[in-house]
DNA sequence: TCGCCCACAATTTTT
DNA sequence: TTGTGGGCGA
C-alpha cells in the first residue's frame, strides 16, 4: 500500500498544496490538461491517509459516472479495494437518487421511485397537454418541458411557478407543470430534474435529514463545479454548511453547460461564499503541445467575460496545428480517414484518434467513410442502443416489476405483444379509472370484478396476472433473470422468433446485449438487483458509454469529450452556423459558450490537432455553401499550417469561377435539376458566392448558392411585372 | 383493431 | 434524407 511519500512524490509542488491544503474552503482553478483529476484523487487518499478521515465521511461529486468508477479504481489502487466501497462517490444525480432512496419518505417520494428519462417525460406531458386541453402546436410538449426543467433547476416548483407566472402563457405552463408533477406523483415517478430538486427540498424541510447528512458528509470535493446549475450549488453548500470542508474544482474557460442552467458564478464567487478559502491555480499543463496550446489560448482569449489567466506548459514542440479545408462533408470525411491511415500506417494506433463535432448529426458521413474504408470505430452517444423499441418495451416490463405504478411504462407495454387490449379499451378502462378516482393500474386490478367490457376482459386479467408474477419474480431474482423471465413470460421472445426476419434477429441481438449490460452492472456495482440495473441505466451519462480501446477511432460531441484527451484530435465542421451553432450566435453569452466549447475541444489534443470545415455542407439532403467558422479568424495565421487542397470527389463538378454564372433577378423563373420550377424571390450579392432564395411550386423555398446550384433561368420578370 | 401510406418536420449540446 | 405521426381503409 501506499506511504504519504509516494503520494507526495509524483506531484508537482503546486498540485501538492492543493492536495495538502488543510480543512476548511479550497478552491482549485485548474486549467485543461493540469492534473485536476490527479489532484482531487491524491486529496481524497491523504485525507484517507494521512488526516484520518473515514472514507465514508467522504462525498466526492464528478461529472460522469465513468469518472466516478475511475477515480474508484484509483483509490482503489493506492488505498486498498475496500475503501471505495464505503465513500460516496457519483455524479449529482446519482447521488441524489441514493439519499433519496434512503430518506425520501420524509418528504413523499417512495424510495422505489422509477426515473423518468426524456422520452418518458414527453409521453407523459403529451398526455397533460391533451387532457388539459391545450393546443399541441402552441405547447409542445418538448417546450414546455424545457421550461419546466429550466424551473426546477432554479428550485422553482410548480407553486412558486404559478405564484410568478405573468404572462397568460406561463400560467397555462404553471397548469401543466402542476398536473404534470401530480401525474409523476401518481406514477412514483421522478425526472432528471427531480433528483435535485427533491433532495434539496428534502435537506431544506427535513432538518433532521439535513442534520444527519451534514454529520456525514465532512469532507465535499466537486469536479467541474464550473458546470453546477443552481439546485447542485444549493445541495453542495446545504451539506457544506457544517463543516465548511467544501473542495471545490474547476475551470471557467471550459463552462459548456449554461443552456442547461450551469451558472458559471458558482465558481467565479466561491470566494465571496467562502471568504475564507484559500485558492489554488493550477497552469501547468501536461497534455498539449505549445503549438496546440497558444492556438487554443488564442480562440479563448477572444472571450471578454473571463478571468483573464495564462496557460503554460513545458512540452517539447510537436506539429504545427492543421487546418483543412474540404471541399464538402464527404470529402472532410475522406480527408480525416486518409489522416487516420497515415497515423496508423506510421505506427499509431486507432484509438489515439478522436473525431469531435458540434451536433451529433455529423457522425454519420464519418461513419459511412470509416465503414466503406474499414476503419473501425465507436461511437458515442448519438442514437442510443436505449433508444430502440425493444429494448425500451422490455425495460417498461422490468420497470413495471420493480414498481407497477410506473404508468408510463404501463401504457407502453398493456398491449405490446398484442393481446387485444386497443385503443377502446383502454379508454373505457381510464374512464372507469377516473370516476373510480384510481389509478390506472389498479383499475387495471379491479377491472374484472366491475365488468369493463366483457370481450376484453380475459386479456385484462391476463395482463395483470403477468405483471404480478414479474413483481414476484422480481423481488427475489436478479435483474437479469427477471429479464429473461420476462422476455419469455411475456411472448416478447416468442414474437421475435416467429417473425423470423433479419430485422427481429438483430432485435433479439439487442435484447442479449441488455441481458449482458446487466450482468455487466451485477460485476460491476456488486450488485444484481434491478433496482441497481434500473437505476444505472437511468443515470448513464453520454461520456459513460466511452471505451478506451487502443484499436478504434472515437466519434462524439464536444460536449462528450470534456474531461478526455487524445493524441490526435479532429475538430471537424468549423463553419458558421455549425460551430458556432446558429442557434447560438444570436446571444453573445452563448457565443461565448460556444468559444469556450472550442477550446474544450481544441484542449483535448495531446499531440496532433486538425481543423477542418467544408467549404459546402449538405443538410436535409441539400447542399449550401458555408462561411469558415469566426473561430478559425481568431488564430493567427502563422499558428495553422495549411493542408492540401480540396480534391473534388465528383470529376465532373465544375470548379468554383469556370462555371457560367447565370444572371439571375428577384422575379424570374428558374429551373432546378431536382426541385423543378420556382420563382426567385431574394438575391443576396453577386456572382458565383450569390445566394438566392426560390420559391419552388410545390417544394418549398429553398436557398441557394449560384455557383454550386444547377439553376437556369426559364422566364426573365418582365419589366412590369413586381 | 391493425397496418399501411403519405405528408411533413427536423438538427444543438445532456443528466 | 430520415423519422414520425396522423388518417384511412381493410
Amino acid at each position: 500500500m501506499l506511504s504519504s511519500q509516494d503520494l507526495d512524490a509524483s506531484l508537482n509542488p503546486i498540485q501538492l498544496e492543493a492536495v495538502r491544503a488543510g480543512d476548511g474552503p479550497l478552491l482549485v482553478l485548474a486549467g485543461a490538461g493540469s492534473g485536476k483529476t490527479r489532484v482531487l484523487t491524491y486529496r481524497i487518499a491523504d485525507l484517507i491517509l494521512r488526516r484520518g478521515v473515514a472514507p465514508a465521511h467522504i462525498l466526492a461529486v464528478t461529472f460522469t459516472n465513468k469518472a466516478a468508477g475511475q477515480m474508484r479504481d484509483r483509490l482503489a489502487g493506492l488505498l486498498g479495494p475496500a475503501v471505495p466501497r464505503a465513500l460516496w462517490i457519483g455524479t449529482f444525480h446519482a447521488i441524489c437518487s441514493r439519499i433519496l432512496r434512503i430518506s425520501g419518505r420524509w418528504i413523499g417520494v417512495d424510495p422505489r421511485f422509477v426515473i423518468y428519462d426524456e422520452d418518458d417525460q414527453r409521453t407523459l406531458m403529451r398526455e397533460v397537454i391533451r387532457e388539459a386541453n391545450v393546443d399541441e402546436r402552441q405547447f409542445p410538449p418538448a417546450g414546455v418541458l424545457a421550461e419546466i426543467g429550466r424551473a426546477k433547476n432554479e428550485l422553482v416548483d410548480h407553486v412558486a411557478f404559478a405564484r410568478r407566472a405573468e404572462t397568460h402563457r406561463d400560467e397555462v405552463i404553471a397548469r401543466l407543470y402542476a398536473a404534470y408533477e401530480r401525474r409523476l406523483g401518481e406514477c412514483h415517478a421522478l425526472d432528471f430534474d427531480d433528483l435535485l430538486l427533491r433532495a434539496v427540498q428534502l435537506l431544506r424541510e427535513h432538518p433532521p435529514a439535513l442534520a444527519e447528512y451534514q454529520a456525514r458528509f465532512r469532507h465535499i470535493l466537486v469536479d467541474e463545479y464550473q458546470d453546477t446549475n443552481h439546485a447542485q450549488y444549493v445541495l453542495v453548500n446545504l451539506l457544506a454548511r457544517q463543516h465548511r470542508n467544501l473542495c471545490v474544482v474547476g475551470d471557467d474557460d471550459q463552462a459548456i453547460y449554461r443552456w442547461r442552467g450551469a451558472d458559471v458564478r458558482n465558481i467565479l464567487e466561491f470566494e465571496r461564499d467562502y471568504p475564507e478559502a484559500r485558492v489554488v491555480t493550477l497552469a501547468q499543463t501536461y497534455r498539449c503541445t505549445p503549438q496546440i496550446l497558444r492556438a487554443a489560448s488564442a480562440v479563448i482569449g477572444h472571450n471578454p467575460h473571463r478571468h483573464a489567466k495564462s496557460l503554460w506548459t513545458a512540452n517539447p514542440d510537436g506539429a504545427p496545428v492543421t487546418l483543412y479545408e474540404a471541399f464538402d462533408g464527404y470529402d472532410e470525411a475522406r480527408y480525416v480517414a486518409e489522416q487516420i491511415r497515415a497515423h496508423v500506417g506510421s505506427g499509431g494506433r486507432a484509438g489515439d484518434v478522436a473525431v469531435l463535432y458540434r451536433t451529433h448529426a455529423q457522425s454519420r458521413q464519418f461513419e459511412e467513410m470509416f465503414l466503406r474504408l474499414g476503419i473501425p470505430y465507436q461511437i458515442v452517444g448519438g442514437v442510443r442502443f436505449y433508444e430502440r423499441t425493444e429494448i425500451r418495451d422490455m425495460l417498461a416490463y422490468l420497470r413495471l416489476a420493480y414498481n407497477p405504478a410506473d404508468e408510463v411504462s404501463l401504457r407502453r407495454v398493456l398491449n405490446v405483444p398484442r393481446r387485444g387490449i386497443g385503443e377502446a379499451t383502454l379508454r373505457r378502462l381510464e374512464a372507469w379509472a377516473r370516476d373510480e378516482g384510481l389509478s390506472l393500474w389498479e383499475a387495471l386490478r379491479r377491472a374484472q370484478d366491475a365488468g369493463v367490457g366483457p370481450q376484453p376482459r380475459r386479456a385484462l386479467r391476463e395482463f395483470v396476472a403477468l405483471i404480478d408474477a414479474l413483481v414476484a419474480h422480481a423481488s427475489d431474482h436478479p435483474a437479469r433473470e427477471v429479464l429473461a423471465y420476462a422476455l419469455d413470460l411475456t411472448g416478447y421472445r416468442r414474437l421475435l422468433e416467429a417473425e423470423g426476419t433479419e430485422d427481429a434477429h438483430s432485435r433479439l441481438e439487442n435484447l442479449e446485449e441488455l441481458a449482458a449490460v446487466a450482468r455487466e452492472v451485477e460485476e460491476m456495482a456488486g450488485e444484481g438487483t434491478l433496482e441497481a440495473f434500473l437505476q444505472h441505466l437511468a443515470l448513464q451519462t453520454d461520456p459513460d458509454a466511452f471505451e478506451d480501446r487502443p484499436d478504434r477511432v472515437t466519434l462524439m460531441t464536444l460536449h462528450s469529450a470534456k474531461g478526455l484527451e487524445f493524441p490526435v484530435v479532429v475538430l471537424a465542421g468549423l463553419e458558421e452556423g455549425l460551430f458556432p451553432h446558429a442557434r447560438a450566435a444570436e446571444q453573445e453569452a452563448s457565443l461565448e459558450e460556444e468559444r469556450r466549447l472550442c477550446y474544450v475541444g481544441m484542449t483535448r489534443a495531446k499531440s496532433r490537432l486538425l481543423l477542418t470545415y467544408a467549404r459546402q455542407r449538405a443538410s436535409y439532403g441539400m447542399s449550401r455553401p458555408t462561411v469558415p467558422s469566426r473561430f478559425l479568424d481568431e488564430i493567427p495565421a502563422e499558428y495553422l499550417e495549411r493542408a492540401a487542397t480540396p480534391r473534388t470527389p465528383t470529376a465532373d463538378w465544375p470548379e468554383d469561377e469556370q462555371r457560367p454564372v447565370p444572371e439571375v433577378a428577384v422575379g424570374d423563373t428558374v429551373r432546378h435539376r431536382t426541385f423543378g420550377t420556382g420563382r426567385v424571390l431574394e438575391v443576396d450579392g453577386d456572382g458565383p458566392r450569390a445566394i438566392v432564395t426560390v420559391r419552388f411550386d410545390g417544394v418549398g423555398t429553398k436557398r441557394l448558392a449560384l455557383g454550386y446550384a444547377p439553376l437556369e433561368v426559364v422566364q426573365r420578370a418582365g419589366p412590369a411585372s413586381s
